[in-house]
DNA sequence: CCTTTCGATTGACATTTGTCAATTTTTTTC
DNA sequence: GAAAAAAATTGACAAATGTCAATCGAAAGG
């Protein structure tokens, strides 16, 4: 499972194989079946996650019980609550999985030793975060200046994988809108 | 004006005289008069910029003509267009002063040989990236999963100095709703 | 002090999106 | 392959938000 992670930073950036193995040494390893969370609200965050392969969530759920999904990830990307690794606070979200996935994770200061020890490494990961934030930046404008439907456009022209991959009530519902609303969208009346 | 950027620095972290001057030769500095452009449409953003005094948004124009603020900026943060500076590419966004403001500019390069030589500002620069994240991703939150009455209440909670600063058209372009909605959240019907 | 401008408010109405319930369709499980 | 569960669709209606135009009020400039 290790060898996708070795895949992706070899892509990324020129690293050896003895920091590779220095890498490796810092990893752990786990399997989750569908619907098995990784860290669940109220959890303290631990772990930088890699997906080797599989697809998950980040989510909330509000007072209703109504869930809002603030992030898909799938193969090579990263995900954890970063605000409760960040500073130790207990999370307001939930992680799981929508299929079954294989992660490695990287403790947080094991992860910071990593960094250290291999700046490639280091510089990957920095870059990782800014790139997240240009993302996040993005998609802060996109909610804020278009109708739902252009957000489901942008959604499925952006993330087309996902668009097959995750239920439709999911995709709904990180756009912030109901299942009814994006079936609608999706399904116009009879043309006139 | 240096003088703000330096208690900035030495609040956050544990710097020498020496330092600070290190990064006060890397460093340029500009006024902007109200309505004044730091960046505009089309241009590609050379600078990372510390606001020493003043207010600040960052702002898109759709093709309808409406603006859509996705930031205001003020005394002590860091205003830039990231995916600008960080790509090279040309921003979507304008900024400019709705204040009267004192900037602080650092060019791309040198605050990557600043960041360098002066590693405690290098983790503080990178300690506000991982903060800035956590803020879009709340944001992020907050956007899809509450209604423009919470999305207001909340913007009124978390930066009570904007709240009367700006003028509310400008808020609610930050918020995504349109003016006259945000005059009426705030002047509800008479009761009952 | 007067006039002009800009920002905020308000009304009337249109459009979008949400809610709830009932089906229908698809997927899963045995 | 039938039964059960989950997902998606649809209708009727309600609520939230947008649009456009008019007005009001404050403040900015001469």
């Amino acid at each position: 499972m290790f060898e996708v992670f070795k895949a992706y930073v070899r892509r990324q950036t020129t690293i050896s194989d003895e920091e590779l193995a220095i890498l490796e040494s810092h990893a752990k390893f786990k399997k989750l079946r569908k619907k098995q969370y990784l860290l669940q609200e109220g959890d303290v965050c631990r772990y930088h996650c890699f997906i080797a392969s599989g697809l998950m969530r980040t989510y909330s759920v509000d007072g209703k019980g109504n869930e809002h999904i603030i992030r898909f990830a799938t193969k090579d990307w990263w995900i954890s609550d970063r605000e409760s690794l960040l500073f130790g606070v207990p999370s307001k979200f939930n992680i799981d999985a929508i299929e079954e996935s294989e992660l490695i994770l990287f403790d947080k200061d094991e992860m910071k030793v990593a960094m250290e020890t291999v700046p490639v490494f280091g510089q990957l990961v920095t870059d990782i975060l800014n790139k997240s934030f240009v993302i996040n930046q993005n998609r802060i404008h996109e909610v804020i200046s278009s109708t739902a439907e252009e957000k489901y456009q942008n959604f499925v022209k952006r993330y087309p994988d996902f668009a097959l991959r995750v239920p439709q009530a999911m995709i709904a519902s990180y756009l912030g809108i109901t299942p009814e609303t994006l079936s609608r969208l999706r399904n116009p009346k009879p043309k006139k």
